[in-house]
RNA sequence: GGCCCCGUAGCUCAGCUGGAUAGAGCAACGGACUUCUAAUCCGUAGGUCGUACGUUCGAAUCGUACCGGGGUCACCA
């Protein structure tokens, strides 16, 4: 029997309702070729190579499938004779208008309007849940991201991967990944003993005292000048009658957690926020966490007592040639073995790294993913190797690097001096320019490329500014509802009268490549899920954008293509349909990236 | 020297994990406003996809080797 099912139309591999043409068609002609040649000869791995998708050229229809070239060599049949066989079930297939089969085995399929009509009501009813594939299927993953030392505010270096790792979360979860947004503190190491003594030297500034220039090696910024304040009322001059280190022990849970206030607050200001601070410290200590993993990696053979190839190249001067505690990490696929215990007997930040990963395997996370700044990316095969190990291999971890933020300003670049302590901070930046276009710019790019943020082009309101461009196109859709309701005032523009449309009545090349656009967001979605790449979304918004302001000015220059059309109410109501899903799509992508969607901009 | 990322239009970047004639924006040039907010749109011009081999029906995409740019390189975090 010939696959004349049309309710498969509105069913595909992933359930009902994201209604991905693309998918379903895939399914029809895997489907299809299940029947010609049998399951036998239609393997997996064969089957996976079939791409069915929107072909670049639009001369080349509207979906097209290399099917024919990639089963050529297991059937041993001429690419052109297998596409005949193909476009012979398809013949009579009341949803496509031609069939061609192109070049070396292309099959080329053009489909007709019904199609098109029958996706837009689909949006339209679907709304949000437009797209929503659900991928995950409750799977648990875990996104680790900012993770900055707990030692003062957040500054531009972390932007992006906040940003970036955020935006990610919210991909995951809305393609039905159960995520866990989650910040490692790492309030353990040396660096949070120089924070307690700079915090007490601003408590003796505080309590009158004249310190001068800040010593080397301390923290100098000014944020620590209110935390000193606070420890002279809270303390008085108690904390100087007591011997320093004493009083350092009490001065450093107080300091820690003032910073991750600090921290949270300045988060807050790009609405990011983490379900679980992780505290580094807590694996430490008799027992704890790392102890219980190393002996776990002992057991497995997988620690020994060695020494290290000191680097090539130049020599680092402090280097010492001393036998050490390893971490077997070339078994698993690493250039190196590494460290984890230090010279004065304490352990690395990688043998607590492995702990923590550990630990978040045994919390359930068989998927995690890591959000690190360039700075990082020597770190990325080793911490790889670690949840191989701590997982027997069946824990998947991806680590997303995020690329260097350079900023300009008047086309210059911003110098940034670490010395002084005087980096320009997250705050700075959100306040200046607004959190959405931060937000947005920092998307708007591949994370492993490196990016320029240019102050005056991010605060310009123009088509330059991907971000305006794509929240106007949202305000536009906005404002022609304004319009229609105030020029006809008795056309019903409410959900009930817009599923009640005459959809059919639109038919116009512009109506329908609109339609076009919106057909492929489930597509870019899953895309973007599966890569960890939430920049495709940014891309398809604007995208997006373009074609709806590209539509909307045809109408100024043909009263007929006016989404509010006078003339006719039944086709102003059908225009309203499309604007309705385009706004849609518009807002659940900016939702998405974290990106207000404001109905009109003043 | 090892490892990781990047070399695509004059500039800034996409390119759907191997597809057809490689795409946008800026800048340049020529057009469209008594506005469904022109904060927008249309058109023209611009490229041996760093180089050379290889894999195959087919390479910007995969592999190898170079060239050029950036990051990183016991013990810090």
């Amino acid at each position: 029997m010939r696959l004349a099912n049309y309710c498969a139309w509105r069913i595909s591999s992933e359930g009902l309702g994201h209604m991905d043409i693309f998918a379903i068609f895939s399914d029809k002609i895997k489907n299809t070729l299940k029947e010609i040649y049998g399951e036998e000869i239609l393997d997996n791995e064969l089957l996976a190579k079939i791409a069915v998708e929107p072909p670049r050229s639009l001369a080349h229809g509207d979906i097209s499938t290399n099917a024919a070239m990639v089963l050529s060599k297991n059937l041993r049949q001429n690419p052109r004779e297998i596409a005949t066989k193909i476009t012979d079930y398809f013949k009579n297939d009341k949803n496509i208008s031609s069939i061609e089969i192109v070049g070396p085995g292309f099959i080329n399929f053009r489909l007709k309007n019904k199609i098109y009509h029958s996706l837009l009501s689909s949006i339209l009813s679907l709304g949000e849940n437009y797209g929503k594939v659900d991928m995950g299927q409750g799977e648990r993953v875990n996104i680790e991201y900012v993770s900055t030392n707990p030692t003062g505010p957040i500054h531009v270096g972390h932007i992006r991967g906040a940003v970036f790792g955020d935006a990610l979360a919210s991909l995951m979860e809305f393609v039905g990944y159960d995520v866990v947004r989650e910040y490692y503190v790492n309030d353990a190491g040396g660096q949070i003993d120089i924070l307690a003594k700079s915090a007490f030297l601003r408590y003796r500034q505080a309590l009158g005292e004249k310190i001068g220039e800040i010593e080397k090696g301390l923290y100098p910024g000014k944020y620590l000048v209110p935390i000193g304040q606070d420890l002279a009322v809270k303390f008085g001059d108690k904390l100087l009658t007591k011997p320093e280190k004493e009083s350092l022990e009490i001065i450093k849970p107080i300091v820690l957690k003032a910073m991750l206030v600090l921290i949270k607050q300045d988060l807050a200001k790009l609405n990011i926020r983490h379900d679980i601070f992780f505290s580094e410290q807590s694996l430490h200590g008799k027992d704890g966490e790392i102890e219980k993993t190393l002996s776990w990696l002992r057991e497995k053979g997988l620690v020994y007592q060695g020494k290290l190839e000191p680097p090539k190249g130049k020599l680092s001067d402090d280097w010492e040639d001393r036998e050490q505690t390893l971490f077997r990490a070339t078994k698993f696929g690493d250039d190196s073995d590494r460290a984890l215990v230090k010279s004065d007997g304490s352990y690395t930040y990688f043998a607590s790294d492995i702990a923590y990963h550990r630990e978040k395997y045994l919390r359930g996370f068989n998927k995690q993913i890591v959000v690190l700044g360039a700075d990082h990316s020597g770190y990325v095969k080793r911490l790889k190797a670690a949840v191989k190990a701590i997982s027997d291999g069946k824990a998947e971890l991806d680590v997303k690097i995020c690329q260097l933020v350079r900023l300009l300003r008047d086309g210059k670049q911003v110098k940034m001096s670490k010395r002084s302590g005087e980096l320009v901070s997250l705050a700075e930046i959100v306040d200046e320019v607004g959190p959405d276009a931060v937000r947005f710019i920092m998307l708007f790019r591949r994370n492993d490329a490196p990016l320029d943020f240019d102050f005056n082009l991010v605060k310009e309101m123009s088509r330059e500014n991907p971000v305006f461009y794509v929240q106007y196109a949202y305000a536009r859709s906005c404002s022609i509802f304004r319009t229609a309701n105030r020029e006809l005032p008795d056309l019903d523009l409410s959900i009930d009268a817009l599923r009640r449309a005459d959809i059919s009545l639109l038919t116009i090349e512009e109506e329908i490549a609109l339609i076009k656009l919106l057909s492929t967001w489930p597509r870019v979605l899953k895309a973007a899920a599966k890569t960890h790449e939430p920049h495709r979304i940014a891309f398809y918004l604007h995208e997006l954008a373009a074609g709806f302001h590209g539509f909307w000015t045809r109408g100024k220059e043909n009263p007929d293509l006016r989404f509010v059309n006078h003339n006719s109410l039944s086709v102003t109501l059908a225009r309203m349909v499309l604007v309705r899903s385009v706004q849609q799509i518009l807002g659940t992508g900016l939702r998405i990236l974290g990106v207000s969607a404001p109905s009109e901009l003043s």
